[in-house]
DNA sequence: CGGCTTCTTGAAAAGTATCAAATATAGTGG
DNA sequence: CCACTATATTTGATACTTTTCAAGAAGCCG
């Protein structure tokens, strides 16, 4: 018996634990649609540095312009374990409802990432964990949950050691658990 | 006879000069497609404030949300003049691939509009102007065609006095025309 | 253990924001 | 036609936030 959790005529899903590569810039594969997790994407400016170029969470899709353009427009890699699968799934093309649907989210997540670059410090790295959290957990949400500073701070436009200051007053605030994420290399899950 | 820059199935284009609003979230129009100009994205916010949610460039969708919702999510206002066409044109549904074109387009402008907000102030502004101009433009750019120091201030998340100080400078390096912008209530043209 | 990576923290420096005022122009109404 | 108002840009002095540079602490891994 096959599971259940996904149509028999689909790929099954991929799952990237924190901080994996998902797809490389000009790199070839499919359109991925998040079931669970949250995205970091990259582009390589002229210089050939990689700067954020974009974030994507649960709901979104992933890589769509490998659809119009054959190879992925940017470097994908997971902010938080995530489960994707195949889009569209069994169809070749995608309708044209979650076209626009699609279409919509991606205009509503450049908003919100762009949100991450406005206020102060403090307004900035608060509003990215909300982000991440989900408006649907409003409960303390550990320190443990996050990203890596380094990944914070491109997405905020701040640097490590503002990231990491402002979260351990937000700790003193008692808006994150009282819990300092352990340092050095990150565990392998 | 009918003019014959646009097809006698389509409506007519739509004129919109700097500054001027083009549609406002909530409201009910049609997607547009940007055959000159620019224009600038705003979100509300919870309290209620507008804040810079994108921007879209010549070539563009502007507005396609409104045809998987049935209103606009944003408020949209021209960063220059600009010339509009509805879209799709004849069809009531667009087809797959304009869709995926659209949606490629999308997520090329998010990534530039928030690598207008990395770097400092002198990078940022460049940037901002070199988008407006065009990559096909490379000349010297003539400070009047530049948006409101308000706009782009609220585009780099920079304050106007900073912005006006970097163009200022940009002027006294040779990157801009020499000449000031006008002082005063912009002219209706 | 030693090397590597990540996080934390301190002090000084740099950049930008803030506040305020002056300048300049378009539109309005007398 | 001319004050008068409203809006937009420029500029200066100061205050504040964040960056920079540096070092130390803490965990993983070979």
């Amino acid at each position: 018996m096959r599971p259940t959790f996904f149509h028999s005529d689909q790929s099954p899903p991929r799952q990237a634990s924190t901080g994996e590569l998902i797809y490389t810039a000009s790199g070839t594969g499919s359109a991925w649609l998040i079931l669970s997790g949250s995205v970091r994407l990259d582009r390589t400016e002229d210089r050939g540095e990689a700067t954020f170029a974009g974030i994507a969470l649960k709901g979104d899709i992933l890589g769509a312009e490998t659809l119009l353009l054959g190879s992925y427009s940017y470097t994908a890699t997971a902010l938080s374990d995530c489960v994707l699968v195949p889009w569209p799934g069994a169809e070749t093309q995608p309708e044209a409802g979650t076209l626009l649907k699609a279409l919509a989210d991606a205009e509503r997540r450049c908003a919100d990432a762009i949100a991450l670059r406005c206020g102060d410090a403090a307004a900035r790295v608060r509003r990215l964990v909300g982000l991440l959290a989900g408006r649907t957990a409003p409960q303390r949400i550990s320190r443990f949950t996050l990203p890596s500073l380094r990944d914070m701070a491109d997405i905020t436009a701040l640097t490590v050691s503002t990231v990491s200051r402002t979260l351990v007053s937000m700790q003193a605030e008692g808006v994150l658990e009282m819990q300092s994420k352990p340092r050095g290399r990150p565990r392998i899950t």
